[in-house]
DNA sequence: AATGTAATTTCGCAATGCGAAATCATGAGG
DNA sequence: CCTCATGATTTCGCATTGCGAAATTACATT
């Protein structure tokens, strides 16, 4: 049973809105009301409100409903909060342009790591991911340099939620084989992540701290054959560490 | 009186949560009450159902709320199913890469551009927008390529509701001023843009269209120094539209 | 036309959310 | 340490709102 405070009516409504993040762009109401287990009377009433209120869109021929842009404004308002990510900019740009790589920075939630901002290098790589998307924390390397320098309590309840799944080779499957992995983190103060989440690529990640407490990471990404070019790779951890220290309070 | 379909809990709800994306990071349950017209338990409840379902986390010191990670889910959903992106990317990275510009897409909400993504160029500029964000139409390269290429009635019912400010002497004051540049624009098929948001940055931008119908703009930006640069900015123009009228159908 | 499928609206009833007021923190003075 | 003040949270009875079954409408197919 729920708290007499709760509004079930603003629960139903975003729902709906969730339903259209994780499956195909446009919806109709059948498919809402079966996804969301409503009556189609009130499917309808819910995407009648979003659609007035300009959160979605109707197709004049279809009648199928899509979300609007004016939905990113509420995501966006939270990523120009994050001033970590406004601290890293700079740096993020003085190091993609001096070495050429992707450099990102990103905060966890849950058990992802969320992408707050990147900047591409100028080798144009097949993978892509864009501002706002969200990694597993287990296989990337800025999510275990967050996951590393949690609070205790935080970590181990987030561990258990990890559900671990095989994305490379060289991917960790355990809960055990990642911490050690953190441990050695720890230690170490930096991730050097290989081929964990994609083939053929190659990060190194660093906390960011805010008044002692992890508050997200700084990390950069490269095409693993520049593993060849000599003194690059420790440069680049040279490079994380410094950066990392220099925002961190 | 609104429709009886109307559902007002979740118009409440989603007002709140727009609240945080105007104003400052965290508020409390009488600023909300304040600026949202609420009685003070209303707001309470409302604040308590976002907690609980994610979108909000409350300070334990202060009690106050502030948006999380999750509400960018909703949003970066929206952005991942407009194609437009996912079409103009390559041809943004090759452009930002050859010419050492910074590259961009984006489309039209209300009076409104908002920048789908953006490719940096390697030069570091003091002004960074990042994606999601959102610009006047009249006065960015982008916002008038599209509105050049609007359907009339949604043209002029824009034109009306526009508010202009002046952000440079550059930036068109009047709906008679822009609506002569918009019948240039249409001629020439793309829109040279000097200085007319930011000083110091010129942009060119082309429509794109989907079935006929503008579906956004691609646009370039690139610091008026750069004018010099023999043959750069036919270059420019060429590279846009040619780009442009690859991805559009 | 008849049939089927999906969207929309109606309507009476019950649950939900409302606001005034009470209660519970927390902090600032005295 | 107590009091007062301020803000957050909860309670509670009542009116409103939102619910679902069913009716209606809108289209596309046969």
């Amino acid at each position: 049973m729920k708290s007499r405070q709760f509004i079930q009516s603003l629960e139903k409504g975003l729902m709906i809105l969730k339903v259209f993040s994780g499956s195909r762009a446009s919806l109709s109401v059948t498919d809402i009301a079966g996804s969301c287990g409503m009556n189609m009377a009130t499917a309808h009433r819910y995407l009648f409100t979003l659609k007035e209120l300009g959160y979605l869109e109707q197709e004049a021929a279809t009648r199928r409903y899509r979300l609007t842009p004016k939905v990113l404004k509420i995501g966006v308002a939270a990523l120009n909060t994050m001033d970590l990510k406004n601290r890293l900019l700079p740096h993020m740009l003085e190091t993609t342009k001096t070495f050429d790589v992707t450099t990102q920075c990103a905060i966890l939630d849950d058990t992802d790591v969320v992408v707050l901002d990147r900047v591409r290098s100028r080798e144009v790589v097949n993978w892509d991911i864009g501002v706002g998307s969200r990694l597993p924390v287990y296989c990337t390397a800025m999510g275990k340099a967050i996951l590393a320098f949690l609070e205790d309590e935080a970590q181990t309840g987030l561990l258990q939620r990890i559900r671990f799944e095989r994305h490379t080779r060289h991917t960790l499957g355990t809960p055990e084989e990642l911490q050690a992995d953190l441990a050695r983190i720890r230690d170490s103060g930096y991730v050097f992540s290989d081929q964990e989440l994609t083939m053929g690529l190659r990060s190194i990640a660093a906390p960011v701290f805010r008044n002692g407490r992890v508050e997200g990471a700084f990390g950069i990404s490269y095409a693993v054959n520049r593993a060849n070019e000599a003194g690059l790779e420790s440069a680049l951890v040279k490079q994380v560490l410094q950066i990392a220290a220099k925002v961190s309070f």
